[in-house]
RNA sequence: GCCGGAGUGGCGGAAUUGGCAGACGCGACGGAUUCAAAAUCCGUUUCCCGCAAGGGAGUGAGGGUUCGAGUCCCUCCUCCGGCACCA
């Protein structure tokens, strides 16, 4: 990139040469020429089912790419990767006769919008609306087939509309375990009232069927607000205290998902633990079936794994270990093991703590137990200090402390005694129960057995405080480790003695289920979705609050609830959570009356909900919106949306595997609720799915491996690079694009420079479309000499007529067909780089060969079509064929052209290949060794040795085994 | 640490899935054309030995299976992505 700047002559844009060269200009002609017919013939506009054109005898391809968040910094060359890629496949779909679905849109609602608005003052409607303009005039001068009559932005009211509407569909859902699926709360409701479902004095909702300790309360007895709240609890969208991650630099709370290491998913912010009232999706609900789904879906491997463990199902047993007054309910994946449960441990958080520890140690604690592995652990030992003093002291150290450190730093396990006791239900034994920061309140019940035979953690922290270790599996024959995790027989374990590992819990579940000591359970790692925000720009609930604690929906014909204007939108760093549109007191105080809210006087005054819904909201139903955009009677058209996402879902989704657990488990989650609310047809939304790779580019490094911006790097010769400034020698490695390196390629210059086509090709053929590859502007030329020889194979340069030859030659027509057939599977395979190479074959062996005839030209437009489209239109339109091109069908090939009539044979000896005949393609065995024998050169290699044996691969090899 | 994926010329990458390693493109070198350059065209281009014919080595390292391994198996190394005390 650095003799980017250098090179003055572009290839294209020199004036010399031929006046009918295929240059940079002549190249831009011809593409905005064709790009305009085509938006004035509506060439790409795709019909719906019902609609003039419409041809329901087709099959539908639905092809999706991830819709762009529309930056001020304009399109990136990763951009136009993955949607060339979607490109050519409509293209190739239309010619082989599909109805082919390909719309583009906006992702525009979000964090990096506002944050651009609060840095350069403008609002972020104006700034954004900007950038959607500049983004569609990059996309339409690449030349895709994208139906831009579809195209609405997030932002839009008419849009985001539905998506509140969806998220007061999701909000008066509720989860019915028995039917295992969503189902509307009024139906819980009338359940509740006719006793199908009961209320257990915890507060939960049981159904009929479902097992519960508790007694349960009539509905009649209960108070209207009390019901309230019940029902409010139950919903699919529900209001709750949670710990949540405060970002206080963005101003704004954030999902599990979009914290990594303690830091914000976009600007790597600090993250702080915090508690707030926030909107909540039960995603929980749907763990199972989110896993399940991935099992029907074509996906990468490597997403649904990373699905799989996001959820994290384990299955295992809970287990009650009996605590004075009380029970600790554990989670374990290894019940068998709990005859060798020989401490427990709580996380610090955990409510019972408070009420189980004793007002001092007992005399005969051992010193150890009391603190060990944190600052003042030591002072806290050799003190007197009790058990509530050492647990304040330890909770202290733990909230001080971010996830990285705790999960990272430790060396030795830390924790304190409580001074309680539990007792083993199978063999009452009395052990001690410790708080310990290696054990999350998060994840399955916030507390553990522990058994320090069998897990290497228990077995750290046993060591650390002088606990008993006990084993209860058989370790295999020579194991020297610590905790045994292996396979084997029950040991020390009373009647669970001599069985496996699975047998035993099978068993001892049986057990703890016959004496209400446990159950069989399933936890999972996934947690409810955390769907507020307290920015400013996104789309505001559609609820109302009252006095007290109620919520209400806004009602479906108040929508949509517009995002008030506002002037301030910068977050008060620092300050604890505050909601933007706070600002907007006449927006947020409004009547019952005007949000149509049902059930209270039309005067009663409300308050607006003033969180906002998150990024992620707008991207989880565009693809089921493109079907019908511009439906104002729901949010999709049923018709359309049946026709287009029947068959599970959408046929085909490209795009970056970034979002492999955020938006493509978020949309799927709404998807499945949809489905189940019978407002959507497939079960699933995204039948099959494809990640490009990344556009990478140059940068330099420091022998420190710091990195230097492109611009303070100079060259020495060949591959040595030094840094201006200091001179010190700087090496070339691969890295992101990235502004502050200075190495980011504008898809406008290299469009410029060579035209759309060339840059369509180009990035088709850095490699394998999943693969991630560096940018070479250099290698550029080469796609374009290759454009340039296809022009020049049939345009007279100097003349600029169309010149083809009257008799076809055999072999360019016998390649061609093998170029059709080659082309079409690498397409069906997203393998273009390989397709790509096939034509570049054939266009230098017809060079050679001395041109096309009009047939041929006819055909070979057609394959080039997808890759190249505007070129391929131009021959198209020069053999007097009206446009466009994109109607006329995949060109058919001969299966007889594919084979020859003879083959070259090679003909090794012991694996090494010596020399080559040439056989009839049906040669039998026999004629092809003793032809391979008889060879001269094979013949004298051959003297003095005996064929042991002779190898014959038909059509490929003979290997001559002789020695 | 665990789970994925990948290591092939100077570079991007091919290789019908166990059958001629390096297709195709870039770059480089040589030649034609040109006053000259660009562009274009022709040729060479994995490395080593050799004037050549030819020979030898070779797909991250080592071992194995096989007539035959880039491809399959085992051990190890490096890079990329994900998860990370999940009981």
């Amino acid at each position: 990139m650095t003799d980017q700047t250098e090179t003055h002559t572009h290839p294209g844009q020199e004036a010399a040469g031929p006046s009918h060269r295929y240059d940079a200009q002549m190249a831009d002609a011809i593409e905005t020429r064709w790009q305009s017919v085509w938006a004035e013939q509506g060439t790409y506009r795709v019909p719906n089912p019902g609609e003039p054109g419409f041809d329901a005898s087709k099959p539908k391809f639905y092809c999706l790419d991830m819709f762009p968040y529309p930056s001020g910094a304009g399109l990136h060359v990763g951009h136009p990767e993955g949607y060339t890629a979607t490109d050519i496949i409509c293209r190739y779909k239309r010619a082989k006769g599909f109805n082919v679905l390909h719309p583009m849109g906006w992702d525009a609602f979000g964090l990096p919008a506002e944050q651009y608005a609060i840095q350069t003052g403008v609002h972020p409607a104006v700034t954004t609306r900007k950038a959607i303009d500049n983004f569609r005039r990059q996309l339409q001068r690449f030349g895709f087939c994208y139906d831009w009559s579809r195209e609405f932005a997030t932002i839009d009211e008419d849009y985001y509309r539905w998506t509140q509407w969806i998220w007061l569909r999701i909000y008066h859902s509720w989860y019915d375990r028995r039917q295992d699926k969503a189902r509307p709360i009024e139906v819980l409701i009338s359940m509740l009232e006719s006793g199908e479902a009961r209320v257990t004095s915890s507060g939960d909702i049981a159904q009929q069927g479902e097992e519960s300790h508790d007694h349960a309360q009539p509905w009649d007895r209960i108070d209207t607000e009390r019901r309230k709240s019940i029902i409010d609890n139950a919903r699919l969208a529900y209001l709750a205290e949670q710990t949540v991650n405060w970002c206080p630099k963005l101003g704004t709370v954030l999902a599990n998902e979009e914290v990594i290491d303690g830091r914000s998913e976009r600007g790597g912010h600090p993250v702080l633990r915090w508690p707030l009232k926030q909107w909540m999706f039960r995603i929980t609900s749907y763990a199972d079936r989110l896993l399940r789904g991935l099992d029907d879906v074509d996906w990468p491997h490597s997403t649904k794994t990373m699905q799989r463990e996001w959820i994290g199902r384990s299955e295992g047993a809970y287990i009650d270990f009996p605590a004075g007054r009380r029970r600790i309910r554990v989670f374990t994946t290894r019940p068998d093991t709990v005859f060798g449960a020989t401490y427990m441990v709580l996380a610090p958080e955990h409510p019972l703590v408070d009420e189980l520890m004793p007002e001092k140690y007992g005399d005969t604690v051992p010193r150890s137990w009391v603190a060990q592995g944190f600052d003042g652990a030591a002072e806290l030992r050799d003190s007197t200090v009790s058990p509530m003093g050492v647990i304040g002291a330890y909770r202290a150290y733990v909230a001080g402390r971010s996830d990285l450190e705790r999960t990272t730093d430790d060396k030795v396990k830390s924790g304190v005694f409580t001074g309680a006791y539990a007792i083993n239900p199978v063999n009452d034994e009395r052990i001690p129960i410790f708080i310990a920061d290696y054990v999350l309140m998060g994840y399955g019940t916030g507390a553990i057995m522990a058994v320090p035979g069998q897990d290497q953690r228990d077995w750290d922290f046993a060591e650390t405080f002088g606990l008993p270790i006990l084993r209860t599996v058989q370790p295999t024959e020579g194991f020297d480790g610590k905790a045994f995790t292996g396979e084997g027989h029950a040991i020390n374990s009373g009647f669970l003695d001599g069985l496996e590992v699975e047998p035993a819990k099978t068993k001892i579940i049986a057990w703890l289920q016959e004496h209400k000591h446990g159950k069989r359970a399933i936890t999972y790692k996934l947690r409810d979705w955390l769907f507020s925000r307290q920015r400013y720009w996104g789309e505001p609930f559609p609820v109302v609050h009252c006095e007290g604690e109620t919520h209400h929906g806004v009602g479906f014909d108040a929508l949509p609830v517009v995002l008030p204007e506002l002037d301030d939108y910068t977050p008060i760093e620092g300050a604890e959570p505050r909601s933007m549109l706070d600002n907007a007191p006449e927006w947020v105080t409004t009547s019952a009356g005007d949000a149509h809210v049902e059930g209270l006087p039309a005067g009663a005054p409300v308050r607006r909900e003033t969180n906002t819904m998150p990024g992620w909201a707008g991207s989880c139903w565009y693809y089921l919106r493109y079907c019908a955009p511009g439906c104002s009677s729901r949010f999709v058209d049923k018709a359309a949306e049946e026709y287009w996402m029947g068959e599970g879902g959408v046929d085909l989704y490209i795009g970056g595997a970034e979002h492999a657990v955020l938006h493509l488990l978020y949309a799927r989650f709404w998807h499945m609720v949809l489905h189940d609310l019978g407002e959507v047809s497939s079960s699933e939304p995204f039948r099959k799915l494809f990640h490009q790779g990344l556009i990478l580019s140059h940068a330099f490094q420091r022998k420190d491996k710091s990195l230097v911006p492109m611009d303070e790097v100079e060259e020495r010769g060949e591959g040595t690079y030094i840094e201006t400034a200091t001179g010190e020698p700087v090496a070339q490695i691969i890295a992101k694009m990235s502004k502050s390196l200075k190495n980011v390629v504008n898809p406008d210059d290299i469009i410029e420079e060579f035209g759309a086509d060339t840059f369509r090709l180009y990035e088709m053929y850095m490699g394998p479309l999943e693969a991630s590859a560096p940018w070479n502007t250099r290698d550029t030329i080469g796609l374009y000499r290759f454009l340039q020889r296809a022009w020049r194979l049939v345009i007279d340069e100097e003349a600029g007529t169309l010149t083809l030859r009257d008799a076809p030659d055999d072999g360019t027509e016998k390649l061609l067909h093998r170029t059709i057939a080659k082309v079409g599977e690498d397409i069906e395979q997203l393998s273009f780089n390989t397709a790509i190479a096939a034509m570049i074959e054939f266009v230098n062996a017809a060079s050679k060969a001395g041109g096309l005839s009009s047939d041929q030209l006819d055909r070979f437009a057609r394959v080039l079509a997808p890759f190249a489209p505007h070129l391929a239109e131009e021959l198209w339109s020069r053999l007097g064929h009206p446009p466009s091109i994109v109607d006329a069908p995949w060109p058919a090939f001969d299966d007889a052209m594919l084979t020859d009539d003879e083959v070259e044979l090679p003909v090794q000896i012991l694996g090494k290949v010596r020399a080559k005949i040439t056989v009839p393609a049906d040669a039998d065995q026999k004629a092809v060794e003793s032809l391979a024998l008889q060879n001269e050169r094979i013949a004298a290699l051959l003297e003095g040795k005996t064929v042991r044996k002779v190898i014959i691969v038909p059509g490929r090899l003979v290997n001559i085994v002789a020695n």
